[in-house]
RNA sequence: GGGCGGGUAGCUUAGCUUGGCUGGAGCACCCGGCUGAUAACCGGGAGGCCGCAGGUUCAAAUCCUGCCUCGCCCA
């Protein structure tokens, strides 16, 4: 092995951009899997995002954990492909072309020319591949996008259509009704997110119906702020347990009446009682009271008698139970018509209404509702309908009603509710299976599986799969008139049929092996079926969830091909996306698995809470807040925004994004880990340092390098669990903290001088090799979460990519011998420096003052540490003093948790006791086994003792915990001042001021400079030998001192209001 | 309206499972120290109704109930 290069400035985007050419020429993520192909394989899908928008900086976090994972699993020896994709149909992408061909309905696409727009849907997809994959390579997510599966290929259609066979045959898949909002303008139906974007705050007329009963003389009141709804009326729902009130009207109304409708003096009506002084604008007399259940089977005369046909329903026109009726508004009764609602489709369904359109797609009244009506758009229809029920005495009441309603987003008109003929997946057959399955899958966090998605699942509904749209996965059913279906599940199969189908007599277009299976090609196909008739093509495409539902075996076109992918790679280990997922890509996976392989499909899934701006609001273009993470790649770099994501908060939880933090991650982790690397690299280059020669044995290193060797273990160790148990943050914060605290500001900056020794000494190789140890060991920690900077540095000390190397945490002889005693022991010495910092403020005793003594008082035996305590003290000498009484006394501090145990609620008088009781005296009884106070007898578990100084001397004491043990240590400085000590104070203060000149001066640190010195009055003699220091230390080859004031043009400063001045040449 | 999650210093957050020393850290701010050590480091300071209100307990940021609020998903 070669000696490492000097290293350079760090400049984060320089190189990550020259490590991203070197990955590419070295082939080093081809190398990686390949160098892993007798491991055993570790099974990652990635979900497929759709090329057709931007990626943003909530895609960086996704694959930052994807990524992480796979790099994680490959240094631990796994085979770990990762095979990219292409979400590529579906409503967005459709919506993207008619915006830019303005193409604002299903009759303009027609007329444009369905192939011509999905070959315009098929190109607009690959929009922003080119920024997707830059995206990629730049924040170094490893996934092979030369080879992606891409939902619109053939093989993946196939793949799809093979699955849906299977569900077919299963008796899975079936032809039904759906409610959807329907937009008549635009002929389409709209997805949820859709609706949500074109809500409007409108008033409409609302209305209170009078529904007459058949053989009684009395009405029921029914509500509904869609008037266009009630010729479709068939039914009226109430809640059996609302109490309902039959009153009479006796007095006409008061003057505040507004608008039509009315009642004679004497009509019977039938209200919730709830809603009686809500609805009623008569004074009327109660005449009885039941519960809605007395009204359920009565029937009531249609609205509009020719309207809907009754079919073979018993139940329509009749009053039947249903209990989402509530009293919170209208009147208690619910105006049921059953294509226009989903509650109503459902209670319909179950009751057996008849399922007849008033309306047809084009959003008018179909011919025979009514005279008035028929040929009209319904929502012109309002006043019309208002009249009629008044003239024939059907209105009670009309009302104006504000609410928010869903619109169009295109086209501003309010949509329908509508029922359309869909396809549906039979998912409330399989709801056991979904949720043992569901059960077997590891969740992170555990709440999503068990709750938010478990939940849903308890709850599972039939998946609607079909949309009447152009771009998508064609449904590869085909029925005839008479009911006969086929699904075909391979393009073999179709070609098949058509053949089947030309034999009979049809003519049909080719159907090559390569036939494209897209629409409108697909619906140019007419089969036939068994008994002979004609079938065509169900006009719909597949929801594009069912497309990523079938990934994981459609990605490798099984079971066409590839049949190894499904009977050794899978189920999958390892799935990662946002959380908004959960019902989508989390589900269909599922959802496919278990309906066609009967098995779960994921083995663990990360779920990703979303990312917020630094104010907590979710980004979102028209805001303005979005974060563009090429602001960070240019700046800070890829490591430094991929570090920040993963230790800014749990995955799960949602990521408030602070450009600030990418700053603060690069300022304190990668600058101070660059800088470690740079003092050993700099260093090692200039010594020839060659790591495979002349080692030490760890056990023959000093102490500070068995100690950070053994810290070094210790958080690798507890990192790799944290790992495991998908706590990533906390595992990359606490090695950020090593890094930062232990590594850089402990035992770098204790070893600095070390390697300032020109010549070789043990002591001096035994900080390169650990030096060299540590640094290797925290590149192949950090290598999984920030790729580019810990290549560098490892690859540079070790010849090779870290990306290539192992995880270090497989056999415990992999990592450096740990010694706990060692380490704690460590601790107490860095708290006793930092206790013996604060005990000169306290006592404004500059730090560059020495201490002619102290003394450590307690605690386990630091004799090798007094070196290191003496310099980082500024002390002479340090030693370990038995003797407590000289400078301190005892003070007692109740265990409060002890206490509160023995003496409930006694407690406060107790506290009180111990804090006026003597402390000397009491502790002894305490000892003795004889103490008691207010009642208790207190014992040495109840209290806790604490040591402070006695006055005369700077001290004080730190805890510390050593095999369970509470131990007091005490640190006391001598504060005398003696003519030597006060020499060398000034040496050190006028050292530090040349040194700082040196430095803005821009010298090399091994110039030679020429020094004269002039101290003014009332400074402190410099003996000899501190003067021959301070030029030994400023490299001063000629040095002069004077007394008196110094020249013009000369440095000068203050000491204890004294003046120095000085001179660099 | 339902489900899930969050609310701790100006900001980002730890602690909550298993109740108990004075609620811990980082950024920013102020004072001081240290430095041939980096956008670094160390000490100190200021800054907290731990969302609100009840309850359990000798003792609640922590457990229980209700509410407010934000986010997500669903209606």
């Amino acid at each position: 092995m070669v000696a490492p290069k000097a290293a350079g400035e760090y400049d984060s985007v320089k190189l990550e951009e020259s490590m991203m050419k070197r990955w590419k020429e070295e082939q080093t993520f081809a190398r990686s899997i390949e160098y892993r192909s007798d491991g055993e394989p570790f099974i990652f899908l990635e979900g497929p995002p759709t090329a057709n928008g931007r990626p943003g900086i909530h895609h960086v976090v996704a694959r930052t954990y994807k990524d992480l994972v796979c790099r994680w699993k490959t240094m631990e020896g796994h085979l770990v492909e990762r095979k990219g994709g292409w979400d590529t149909h579906g409503l967005p992408v459709e919506i993207e072309v008619q915006k830019r061909l303005d193409l604002m309905s299903n009759d303009a696409i027609l007329e444009f020319g369905m192939d011509k727009f999905n070959e315009e849907c098929k190109k607009s997809v690959w929009t922003y591949e080119d920024a997707w994959r830059k995206m990629s390579e730049r924040m170094a997510f490893w996934v092979d996008l030369d080879n992606p599966y891409v939902t619109l290929h053939n093989d993946f259609i196939e793949s799809s259509w093979w699955a849906l066979k299977q569900m077919f045959e299963k008796d899975l898949l079936y032809r039904g009704y759906k409610v959807l909002p329907y937009c008549p303008q635009t002929g389409t139906s709209y997805s949820s997110h859709e609706v949500a974007l074109g809500y409007k705050e409108v008033e409409e007329p609302s209305v209170y119906v009078k529904f007459k009963l058949e053989n009684e003389d009395a009405s029921i009141l029914a509500w509904t702020t869609t008037p266009w709804t009630l010729p479709g009326n068939v039914g009226l729902a109430v809640g059996p347990e609302v109490t309902y009130c039959r009153v009479r009207i006796s007095d006409p109304p008061g003057k505040n009446w507004e608008g039509r409708g009315g009642a004679e003096i004497g009509e019977e009506l039938i209200v919730a009682k709830d809603l009686l002084k809500e609805v009623m604008r008569h004074k009327m007399e109660v005449i009885s009271e039941f519960p809605g259940s007395e009204l359920v089977g009565k029937a009531y005369e249609p609205l509009f008698p020719n309207a809907v046909e009754r079919g073979e329903s018993k139940t329509a026109w009749t009053v039947v139970p249903a209990d989402f009726v509530t009293t919170s508004d209208g009147t208690g009764v619910v105006h049921t018509a059953v294509m226009y609602g989903e509650d109503d489709y459902n209670l319909g369904r179950e009751v057996g209404f008849p399922e007849v359109h008033t309306v047809g797609m084009d959003g008018a009244f179909v011919q025979g509702v009514h005279s008035e009506l028929d040929g009209k758009y319904v929502k012109d229809c309002d006043d019309i309908i208002i009249n009629l029920l008044t003239d024939s005495n059907k209105l009670y009441r009309e009302k104006m009603y504000l609410h928010d309603y869903p619109h169009c987003w295109r086209t501003g008109h309010p949509l329908l509710y509508y029922g359309m003929e869909s396809w549906f997946v039979r998912m409330t057959a399989v709801k056991e299976k979904l949720l043992e399955f569901n059960d077997k899958v590891e969740w992170a966090p555990d709440w999503v599986g068990e709750g938010r998605f478990g939940e849903w699942l308890r709850n599972v509904k039939d998946w609607a799969i079909s949309r009447e749209r152009f771009w998508g996965t064609p449904l590869p059913v085909w029925r005839s008139e008479d009911g006969d279906m086929k699904c075909i599940g391979s393009i073999e199969e179709l070609q098949r049929e058509v053949e089947k189908a030309n034999s009979a007599g049809i003519e049909n277009p080719v159907c090559p092996d390569d036939v494209d299976l897209h629409r409108p090609i697909v619906d140019d196909f007419v089969l036939i079926s068994e008994s002979g008739s004609l079938m065509k093509r169900e006009p719909f495409v597949m929801d594009c969830w069912f497309d990523s539902g079938c990934a994981f075996f459609a990605q490798w076109h099984y079971p066409f091909e590839n049949e190894d992918k499904i009977t050794d790679a899978f189920p999958i280990d390892y799935i990662c996306e946002g959380v908004d997922q959960t019902r989508g890509w989390f589900y269909t996976l599922l959802a496919v698995s278990t309906t066609v392989f009967d098995s779960i499909c994921y083995k663990r899934c990360l779920s990703l809470g979303l990312i917020l701006d630094k104010d907590g609001k979710k980004m979102s273009k028209s805001k303005g807040n979005v974060v563009d993470p090429w602001d960070h790649f240019n700046k800070e770099g890829a490591d430094s925004s991929r570090w920040y994501m993963v230790t800014a908060g749990a995955p799960w939880n949602p990521l408030k994004f602070d450009p600030d933090g990418v700053r603060e991650t690069y300022a304190k982790f990668f600058l101070t880990l660059w800088n470690i690397y740079k003092f050993h690299a700099d260093y090692a280059a200039l010594d020839g340092f060659d790591p495979d020669e002349n080692s030490i044995p760890v056990d023959k290193r000093p102490e500070l390098d068995r100690w950070i060797l053994s810290r070094a273990s210790t958080v690798a160790k507890q990192y790799h669990n944290q790992f495991v148990n998908w706590d990533f943050h906390k595992a990359c914060r606490d090695l950020e903290d090593f890094v930062i605290n232990d590594f850089s500001n402990w035992y770098v900056r204790r070893s600095r001088r070390r390697l300032w020794d020109d010549a070789t000494n043990d002591d001096k190789r035994a900080c390169q090799h650990t030096l060299h140890e540590v640094l290797s060991l925290v590149c192949k920690l950090t290598a999984p979460v920030a790729p580019f900077m810990v290549d560098e540095i490892y690859s540079n000390l070790n010849g090779d990519s870290v990306h290539l190397s192992n995880w270090p945490i497989q056999e415990d002889d992999a990592l450096p011998p740990q010694d706990f005693i060692l380490e704690s022991k460590m601790e107490l010495v860095r708290s006793l420096a930092e206790t013996g910092r604060r005990i000169r403020v306290k006592a404004k005793r500059r730090q560059r003052l020495p201490c002619n003594e102290g003394w450590i008082v307690g605690g386990p035996n630091l004799d090798v540490f007094h070196e290191i305590l003496a310099e980082e003290l500024n002390v002479e000498k340090i030693s370990t003093v038995n003797d407590l009484d000289k400078f301190q006394q005892i003070e007692l501090s109740p265990n409060r948790k002890m206490l509160g145990k023995k003496c409930r609620q006694d407690l406060p008088s107790v506290l009180e006791a111990i804090s006026t009781a003597d402390p000397e005296s009491t502790w002894q009884e305490i000892q003795a086994g004889t103490c008691k106070l207010a009642g208790y007898e207190i014992t040495v578990e109840d209290i806790e003792l604490r040591r402070v100084e006695k006055s005369g001397f700077a001290a004080e004491t730190i805890n510390f915990s050593e095999n369970d043990e509470d131990l007091d240590v005490s640190l006391v400085l001598d504060m005398q001042i003696s003519p030597e000590l006060a020499s060398k104070g000034l040496a050190r203060d006028i050292i530090r001021r040349i040194q700082q000149k040196r430095k803005d001066l821009g010298l090399d640190i091994e110039e030679n400079i020429e020094l004269t010195v002039w101290l003014g009055e009332g400074n402190p003699e410099l003996l000899d030998n501190d003067w021959r220091h301070l030029q030994n230390e400023t490299r001063a080859g000629v040095a002069t001192i004077k007394s008196g004031e110094g020249l013009e043009n000369s440095d000068e400063f203050e000491v204890d209001d004294c003046k120095i001045y000085f001179k660099v040449n």
